[in-house]
RNA sequence: GGCAUCGUGGCCGAGUGGCUAGGCACAGCUCUGCAAAAGCUUGUACAGCGGUUCGAAUCCGCUCGAUGCCUCCA
């Protein structure tokens, strides 16, 4: 059989064009794609979370297509300048003096942090997580490469890249929408006197004054890397000088993604990246997060209800779902109430799925499970536009529930293909994991549960009322609800 | 100030020219010993103004409002 990646055309949002264009990978069958990941000076907010689990998502939708991925998401822990001024100092560097640490060790922790909070919103890990720091060698290489083709200039032992020379021959600004005239129209005085030629350059090295504690040898001296060029540097290596989709949050889009093209192309001569997908803000009170506002929420006090923002907990999964309910595209907006609301959905597919997997096969299908598989790809395909499959998701539970009032059916192979599919839409490509595989499953439990749903029933067999609904309201004060249908009483934990 | 994006019913959120996703909330009905769960049914939309079109939430213009980027940020 053909690979589900040659059946189903997946189109995709182009920043470069700003159109929707189909994605043909370089080479048939696999894909290159690298994502900016976090800079670990702190812990990863959820706002940081929402791009991660947008490129997860695609990650993993590109893996059921049955594409080999290699997905690079780097780990940015060598510090940039808090400004743009010559006197800057290192993020990490200055978080490390504030904490009595070594600036590797506030990189691991907050490291260990992002690994951590990753992995209970259930993120598969990316094929090569590189560290700029592991790869000081590399961006060296690449800034002699850019000064040889006549895009750099050194300055004090610092290294700039020469936008302006650049954008006689090639173009700077085309990701953004900017052009270089605007900019240098724009430009507001400097207030320091700069060793810049022009202030839209940008910095590829620089000098470590003798106090920076992170620092490398250079042909320049004595320095640190800068910003932009460790993604250039690991994209290259890992993925080529060409590769299929670059991600990252939309507010990398400039400068950060732009400089990265100038860079690539400055030495490459050829743009490097055929797909620019950029994830949409997560905002609080209509506010983008932000690390240095202070407008944002962590992941864990939403899991243990520690936040002052809301009034419980919500489980990762129900976060995951909230954001899966909106276009990566779009601008999302988190509150408790659409937390509540998702989580009453997420309840609501996932008692669904287990009904499906107790329902009986019927003679024949009143279901056309081929287009609602197809339905489901085109929805995928479509930009991976997850609200669309959570849609028709929600219309496979409605039918779930019709045949197991007995209204509907399905036959034992459109069963078991249906089941096969559900499935694999909810786990591998959403990503969601069912409610108890998050509370660890608990036979005991269950078996206790199931013992006073039998007593109950036998206390609704001889009428005794009283009985049945003190068993039934006293678990459903413990967060039990009990469930009763054509085929018996089953039940949830909240 | 420049560049860009957005403004959908009580709430969240899809939808790029005609056939009006989905979730949550609300109401009625069915089922039930009563409920819950589930099913069925119904309602209230496309910021405002003008234009293009046989026809616009969807295209164009203007106005108002919000957000992002222009300094580190997913």
């Amino acid at each position: 059989m053909a690979p589900l990646y040659q059946q189903h055309p997946i189109y995709v949002t182009n920043s470069l064009s700003g159109k929707k264009e189909e994605l043909l990978p370089l080479k048939e069958g696999y894909l290159g794609m690298y994502v900016c990941g976090p800079t670990v000076y702190s812990n990863v907010h959820l706002g940081n979370c929402r791009t991660f689990l947008s490129f997860d998502m695609i990650f993993r939708y590109f893996r059921h297509l049955g594409y080999k991925v290699r997905y690079v998401r780097n780990i940015t822990d060598a510090g940039h300048l808090e400004n743009d001024a010559d006197e800057g100092e290192d993020k990490i560097a200055k978080k490390a003096k504030l904490e009595q640490l070594e600036p590797m060790e506030v990189v691991q922790r907050y490291t260990v942090d992002f690994h951590q909070t990753l992995e209970r919103l259930n993120f598969l890990p990316p094929s090569i997580e590189p560290t700029a720091t592991g790869h000081i060698i590399e961006q060296i290489e690449l800034i002699k490469e850019i000064i040889d083709a006549g895009y750099a200039y050194v300055q004090n032992g610092s290294v700039y890249f020469d936008v302006i020379k650049f954008n006689e021959d090639r173009e700077y600004g085309k990701l953004s929408g900017r052009k270089l005239e605007d900019m240098i129209a724009n430009t507001r005085e400097l207030t320091a006197q700069s060793e810049k030629k022009a202030p839209q350059d940008f910095a590829l090295w620089k000098k470590a004054e003798p106090q920076h504690i992170m620092r490398w040898p250079s042909p320049w001296g004595d320095g640190f890397p800068g910003w932009h060029l460790e993604c250039t540097a690991m994209s290259t290596k890992y993925l080529g000088k060409q590769f299929d989709i670059h991600g990252g949050g939309m507010d990398l889009k400039f400068p950060h993604h732009e400089c990265e093209i100038a860079q690539a192309e400055a030495c490459n001569g050829e743009t490097p990246v055929r797909y620019w997908l950029h994830a949409n803000m997560l905002t609080l009170n209509g506010k983008k997060m932000s690390k240095s506002t202070g407008n944002n929420i962590y992941p864990n006090e939403i899991f243990n209800g520690s936040s002052p923002l809301l009034t419980r907990a919500y489980s990762p999964s129900v976060v995951r779902f909230f954001m899966l309910q909106a276009h990566y595209t779009s601008i999302l907006d988190i509150s408790e109430s659409a937390l509540q609301a998702s989580e009453k959905g997420y309840l609501r597919l996932m008692d669904g799925l287990k009904r499906l997997e107790t329902l009986d096969a019927g003679k024949n299908s009143d279901f056309d499970l081929k287009a609602w598989a197809a339905n489901c790809y085109k929805a995928m395909g479509d930009d991976f536009n997850t609200p669309i499959l959570i849609a028709h998701l929600f219309d496979g539970v409605k039918f779930v529930n019709q045949a197991q009032e007995g209204k509907m059916s399905l036959n034992a192979s459109d069963l078991e293909e249906f089941k096969r599919l559900f499935k694999a839409f909810i786990f591998d490509v959403l990503g969601l994991l069912a409610p108890q595989q998050q509370s660890g499953n608990n036979k005991a439990l269950d078996g206790a549960i199931q013992l006073l749903i039998d007593l109950r029933t036998q206390a609704r067999g001889d009428r005794d009322f009283a009985t049945s609904d003190r068993i039934r309201d006293e678990l459903a004060n413990l967060g039990v609800q009990l469930k009763d249908g054509k085929e018996g009483t089953t039940y949830s934990v909240e």
